[in-house]
DNA sequence: ATTCGTTACCAAAGCGCTTTGAAGCTGTCG
DNA sequence: CGACAGCTTCAAAGCGCTTTGGTAACGAAT
């Protein structure tokens, strides 16, 4: 069923059913009324690409995941953040539109969404440090919005993100005051925005109270769990190791448990981890009593609101770029404790 | 950049124009070549809007999630497979629809994307038994191709899926051969069809080998780490505890770890574990020697073979359902031995 | 010289919508 | 009674493509 067939079968014009469909004002509420009736008994719906080409408008998103060519890796976060995000959209009657793409082609992916017009904006997600693309998406005059944010990179622009530095501030002034003097950092790949600013806060809290980072306990890679696990190995097996660890993911924290449990240590015990968890749906850190103590912050959540952000800029336009930071929240749960005595 | 100023400023007609960047011969080889530095140098890319509208194709497949209201999980196997579908898309000038729907109201969200004609088919995901989104799709008649089967279904349509039963007869076996008796299951929800064909091949193992299939030993729930560690918690407390289990993702099987270990038993010595493997790119089983025992195969290739089958279908339509089913194999890694005698 | 087949191109229709500009109809006011 | 305003409705243009049904030019065959 199509405009043209519906208008014919009401014996009105066309004109007039899409402005009574639409919440013209210029239409009776009699022949409203009767063209929702008919609409809704043919299951009538405007096609969407007429619809676009007609308005000029895609009435639709792009989200552009970009995935490591060398590790093949799917950022997991990335399920829970779509979720929240997919949600604002279809309230708003937008679409999500995804291309997967490797790291080494994502210029092109971007130019091409917006030379087909297939999206009125786009997220960027996984920005690294000084990322070229919001340069680029600035140049080519595509609307979108940052879940992070880039450092280095001075033009303004659009962003959604945990407070990052912060909470890994407040992760390890917490392991500081249980008196951990030696505390180690498994974090995301160098050059991803998000672990540059975690090994910050880390950092800053370290020599605020005097301490000393030390390299040796510093490991940054893909947030798998083995890699998790084979840092936290590796540093277990310093001569001086350390009595606490800070991860950067809940998949990182499960390599890391299990590194400590074969090495016949007690989490919490022996050795103390705060990780950063995002609250997946499939990886809940426990229930009422958090299993890992974490600096918590619901991914979906940020999904949902980038979303927003970025549908009123399309709506309209910022003159301002607008920014969200989203605080972290702290939860104390099994998995630390004080310091033992070594 | 449009067709219109593109063959304008060539001083060719649109068709021309058209016909030579869509490879059609009855255009000189001069005039494409013309034709194609000139769209190369403009960057000109087709409106998939007007394309579409033109051709009556939409160039666009949907993938329509659910996410199960009540535990709003979002299945964590999901990233890695549109990253193997979304390959084959964008290799084929097709784009990747997302729907995240609630399990509500599926079946709307079928219709709008036919009424809407956005896309031209749908990978139907999760499948659970009886599952009525098959009977909807051929009612309203949207190409689809089934990520797994749907058991009860007696229609015809196609499907790609892992062969389960087989799956978890083998890892059964191993674990008998292995000496153990007292085998728990810890599964996805019951209803969803993976989970009850891995049951039935479990089950016919153990009654094959004479051993009685026991309730108390059976969990099934959403499979997230908390429910792993929950179920093995409580089945590790019988009286009467098993000396193997096996579980059906790799987070289930990262909670049954948590779970053995806290009990103070060790995994593979005292409990023996095998757990479905769906080589998700953040949860790799470990190196060379996998961690879990574990029946392997890769959601991310079930993706991309999905995604073939039903581009294929919609190129020209199959008059026979395709099916394919892929074999998980079984590898040996350090999470099984032989049963100890309690 | 006419016909025919190729080759290389083009004008215009059509896809299903929205939107512009106009018009028919009623009732009211001067 | 004519003019005018307000309320409804409509015909047609336009969005950017593809595709149909041509035509012009040229040489080969009749």
């Amino acid at each position: 069923m199509n405009l043209k067939q519906l208008s014919l079968e009401l014996g009105l014009s066309q004109t007039t059913v899409s402005r009574a469909l639409n919440g013209f004002p210029e239409v009776s509420e009699a022949t409203r009324n009767r063209v929702q009736l008919a609409a809704d008994r043919h299951q009538y719906s405007p096609s969407t690409r007429a619809k676009g080409l007609a308005t000029g408008k895609a009435l639709a998103i792009g989200h552009v995941i970009p995935v490591s060519t060398k590790h093949e890796t799917m950022n997991p976060i990335f399920g829970d953040f779509i979720a929240g995000a997919g949600e604002t959209y279809s309230r708003n009657g937008y679409e999500m539109l995804l291309s997967i793409v490797d790291d080494q082609s994502e210029d092109d992916v971007y130019r091409a969404l917006k030379a087909r017009r297939s999206v009125d904006g786009v997220v960027v997600h996984g920005p690294r440090m000084d990322d070229p693309r919001i340069a680029l998406l600035n140049e080519i005059g595509l609307p979108f919005v940052v879940h992070g944010r880039a450092s280095g990179v001075t033009a303004p622009y659009s962003w959604v993100d945990v407070n990052n530095r912060r909470a890994f501030n407040r992760a390890a002034d917490f392991l500081i005051d249980l008196g951990h003097r030696r505390i180690g950092l498994i974090n995301g790949l160098e050059g991803m925005d998000f672990a540059h600013r975690r090994r910050n806060g880390y950092m800053d809290t370290l020599t605020t109270n005097g301490i000393a980072a030390d390299p040796a306990l510093m490991r940054s890679g893909e947030m798998t769990e083995e890699f998790g696990y084979t840092s936290t190995r590796d540093i277990l097996a310093l001569h001086d190791r350390p009595t606490a660890l800070m991860t950067s993911s809940m998949i990182l924290a499960m390599g890391t448990r299990r590194a400590i449990e074969e090495a016949g240590l007690t989490i919490g015990r022996d050795v103390s981890v705060i990780t950063h968890d995002d609250e997946l749906s499939y990886l809940r850190n426990g229930g009422d009593v958090p299993i890992f103590t974490a600096t918590r912050s619901s991914v979906r959540d940020a999904g949902r609101r980038l979303a927003e952000m970025l549908l009123a800029d399309i709506a309209n336009p910022f003159t301002q770029p607008q920014t969200e930071l989203l605080e972290a929240e702290l939860m104390v749960g099994q998995s630390t404790g004080p310091a033992p005595h070594l």
